[in-house]
DNA sequence: GCAAAGTAAGTAAATGTTTGTTTACTTATA
DNA sequence: TATAAGTAAACAAACATTTACTTACTTTGC
């Protein structure tokens, strides 16, 4: 029996990302990603089913679970507030600054109801994503480190302002000089930290 | 000569809306719209050039700049800080989450090509949009009441959070509860706030 | 050891369907 | 009656997916 030949399965996952990220999800056709990554269209049909089944594998196994990984990274829910949440500012923001495709596979992960969908059922089939980080926050409500909010509203507080800066590094990319740098984000992380801190 | 039904392009436009917060960005066919406001796929043509045109004009027009307005009303660039964050903050929340459809595209903005090329061009073209929340960050920041940053970068940490509670908003009207309250966004619109100030 | 059979991986080209857009015609009002 | 608004049906192009075939490797029988 031929193998599989690896390279050609890794060639449509990096093409497809780079696609995502340069022309938008909408306009990534399983005709062109053939082209692009210089295989038949039939190629991708023996590794994916369809293309949902490619995009939502891109999404949660390409994308979602690598950057978990990274975030948590020498994360520890018994870790101080402050201590804790610049680490997963830090190494979010080396992740996803490292890996724009990714990134950008991301950011559709709230306006594309198939991705959206996909992440929910991954979330409840897997056991939950970023789980040390709900359980970290827990930790802290009850030290009375920190104000008392719901479990998401701490996310939107404390991370939102996190993906937008990253958005921003891309942005600035293009122009003249870089404004978001390491030294920044740690700026900013404090910020966000000294509003909630009690 | 026979006159423009402007029912029929409110329809469209409407409608439109609607298709996009149910199925997404993607999901939206000339055909299928078309159908859904009982009309013929030329009409939208005697009204639109083409689906970049109508998609463009939705977003700018129907979305983005409706949009700036709420957000702007009441508010003045010679506001002190606070005051003026929380009027932003209530004003916007006011027009989102009674507007489910607009926010759905306005999410958009960020992930698809077009619209965020769009934004960018009528940026320029218009006048900058929420022009008068930029003098309100110079001026705050030349008085020394807040930490000095680059104005993006504002944005990302007073507006970003905000964003987000709206899209748990709109999630949470599918549970049992409601957790985002005009109070809730208060409260975290102060925490917000308390963080930025020197 | 080794060749030939067996088999899944892979290709080029075609398939039917859906898409954005247009054509040829009808309708309603100034 | 003149004319732009509007319709139903059709168009070509682009799309996801499949068909019919070839390739390259593993396994098996000697």
């Amino acid at each position: 029996m031929r193998p599989k030949n690896l390279e050609k399965e890794e060639a449509i996952r990096t093409i497809a990302l780079q696609i995502i990220a340069e022309e938008g999800l909408e306009n990534l056709t399983m005709q062109k990603l053939a082209k692009a990554a210089n295989i038949s269209p039939r190629t991708i049909y023996i590794k994916y089913r369809d293309k949902e089944d490619l995009l939502i594998k891109l999404f949660i196994e390409e994308v979602l679970e690598p950057y978990e990984k990274a975030v948590l990274e020498n994360f520890h829910a018994g870790m101080d507030f402050a201590t804790g949440i610049k680490k997963l500012w830090q190494n979010s923001f080396r992740y996803l600054s490292r890996n724009r495709t990714h990134f950008a596979l991301l950011r559709n992960g709230k306006t594309s109801p198939l991705l959206n969908k996909a992440y929910q059922q991954a979330n409840i089939e897997q056991g939950q994503y970023f789980k040390p980080i709900q359980q970290f926050f827990k930790q802290q409500e009850k030290q009375g480190m920190i104000r008392n909010f719901h479990q998401d509203i701490y996310s939107a507080l404390l991370f939102a302002p996190l993906l937008e800066l990253v958005s921003e590094y891309f942005d600035y990319t293009e122009r003249p000089r870089q404004i978001i740098t390491e030294k920044v984000i740690l700026d900013c992380c404090e910020t966000v930290i000294r509003g909630m801190l009690k």
